[in-house]
DNA sequence: CCCGTCACTGTAAACGTTTCCATGAACGTT
DNA sequence: AACGTTCATGGAAACGTTTACAGTGACGGG
């Protein structure tokens, strides 16, 4: 039952039309509720879209008008921070009555611009790109011109959660101040009397990792200590390579404390540490960044820095879709981000030792 | 630079054409690869596309071809569970040659259909329902028509890691064996010597939280004990209605060894024993859900049913896309669970007072 | 009784593709 | 020399909408 005129496939507004014996444009102004039908011919209609099943071709009417598509661009669709940013945009999308799709690049950099590319053809009205690894010259440089070429399709890009690596961005951008958390962190611990503090850093390519190394050498230097490259190590900020990094970290160096570059590779540092037979934050501790909710299950729970994940992917989206006449034409969103206290920071097991009586 | 010919907007087909001194036609044969043009010809096109930045518009292109669309939809996107699902239908379908989008019902059981709706509406090809939690009568009606729907437009729609509440499935299903592993996980803590075993199920009217109730039931029978209604305790599956749900548990009863639903309520639970000051697993057991990369961060370790969560995923997709013309309307995958042993099991107080000499 | 207004509806032209069919040229076969 | 084949191309008809424009009666004011 209820199958549609046409010889094959979904029915057509001309197989509604047809059923409710008026035109086609009747139909599509009453589907739209672009005006008021008197009640019968709208009660007509209805029985027949009922009866058919029928559901407008949104690609067809893209044609014509706005496609009402959001989307968002992840590097992995299951990181926490990544996705609890994207629950933010699809929460803003939503109010304003956007739909919102997420996309992922699955880890391959260059895929971002083949996904933009297919975002453009789809016709979507805002691409708000989250996280991000890739920022060579020539990446950003493309980036660029995807921008533009959304630009003239009438379309928003922004970048979230990340910040534009060249001189000025040519595109809105909103982020977390992460270079002041990085500072704030690892003052945390400096302040706890921890002088070896060793840094967990992500990939140099990417920014964001960049600033978290930037405030943990300036909070050193702020403390009087010059930053020791030893004490540096880097991952890739997943849980695995974090594991690895740290357990080179803790046996390798006299480091009584750890600032990681995010709470995956926090967490694999915990690990590591925990195999080492090293308590935390007895004997180590350890500071993470970003606050997903990971960070509370972790024991002992990470003292770590909270990034407003829900409210940059929001803010985000308001930036692309609320556009009035006066704006300029690009904008910059900084978030603030604060420091959350849980169990995983201690005096160092030697000044603990003196300062008991 | 690079603006097309058109008023404004995109460039089209046409402004391709024009440029290059050839037809519309000639344009979309090259681009869409279906046949070898001079390669005289072939380069004027390559320029005339590079010069004006033009992408098709696929909604366009969709009104005739397929639209090469696969899409997730999940109930919660920050859910580590579904979105390690999500990655595996990422996985297959960018294998064979589709575009993976993710949509979510943002936790309203109800917004599944009309993101449904939504998907036909765009043409796409195959819609895998991930988790989902509607599942009365009616819904399941819908669920079965908007199938029906979908089918009649050449798209095939499949359930995911949940199964069809009702007598015979409508549509393809791909589940792991949640029974079996829910009976493996109450098994391993009776074998350890537990007699009272508490189970924290998820919401009843969830499928697959009632299996993995039947599933704990029938292993307490199969030692003789018959279950309590007592020690059953019911949140929704989330690390907070766990913590909560464990909390009167531990404190209302003598279970010494908790089942819970999943792994996000597990690390709730976990939570809670530790904030009673119970450690886990010497004063209580606790055995989780789904092996989600969380069960490995909690303290302890977490032992808990692996469900092979990307390949259910990807099983899907192949159900949804490989489909030949013998093929049996209706197909049904169930993929095996196991045990994952880490820390937070161990014999009951008691017991292991007795047991040793 | 004429005419402007109004509410409702239909016709047809976009929208940007793909693809069927036709055309003409070059070329090897009989 | 007449003829099929292949190749490269163009014209035009779909695909399913929306929407500008035009048309129909009905109605009420002059």
């Amino acid at each position: 039952m209820a199958r549609g005129r046409s010889s094959s496939g979904r029915p057509t507004i001309r197989d509604v039309a047809e059923r409710a014996q008026v035109s086609v444009a009747t139909v599509s102004r009453i589907l739209s509720g672009s005006y008021t039908a008197p009640p019968e011919t709208q009660e007509r209609v209805m029985k027949a879209v009922e009866a058919l099943d029928y559901v407008v071709n949104a690609n067809a009417r893209s044609l014509n008008a706005r496609s009402g598509l959001v989307a968002v661009v992840v590097n992995d669709i299951t990181s926490p921070f990544f996705m609890n940013v994207a629950s933010g945009v699809e929460e803003q999308a939503m109010a304003d009555g956007r739909v919102c799709i997420v996309c992922s690049t699955q880890g391959v950099p260059e895929r971002e611009l083949s996904v933009i590319e297919l975002l453009r053809a789809r016709g979507v009205e805002a691409v708000i790109l989250v996280g991000g690894m890739a920022e060579g010259e020539q990446h950003l440089g493309q980036l660029a011109a995807a921008a533009e070429a959304l630009d003239r399709a009438g379309a928003r890009m922004v970048l979230c959660g990340r910040s534009w690596a060249g001189p000025d961005a040519p595109i809105d951008v909103v982020e977390s101040d992460v270079e002041g958390g990085a500072f704030a962190a690892t003052n945390h611990l400096l302040s706890a009397g921890h002088t070896r503090v060793a840094h967990l850093a992500g990939p140099h390519e990417f920014s964001v990792a960049r600033q978290r190394l930037h405030g943990y050498e300036r909070a050193l230097r702020a403390y009087g200590i010059e930053p020791d490259p030893a004490l540096i190590a880097s991952s890739d900020m997943t849980r695995e390579t974090g594991y690895a990094a740290a357990r080179t970290l803790l046996t390798g160096t006299d480091a009584t404390a750890v600032f990681c570059a995010n709470d995956m590779s926090a967490a694999g540092a915990v690990a590591a540490a925990r195999d080492l037979g090293r308590s935390v934050p007895d004997d180590v501790s350890v500071v993470g960044f970003d606050d997903i909710p990971l960070a509370e299950d972790v024991y002992p729970g990470l003292t770590t820095v909270h990034v407003p994940q829900q409210e940059l992917g929001r803010s985000a989206t308001r930036l692309a879709l609320h556009r009035r006449a006066g704006d300029p034409p690009r904008r910059h969103v900084m978030l603030g981000s604060h420091i959350v206290v849980r169990q995983s920071v201690a005096p160092p097991a030697r000044l603990s030792g003196k300062g008991t009586p």
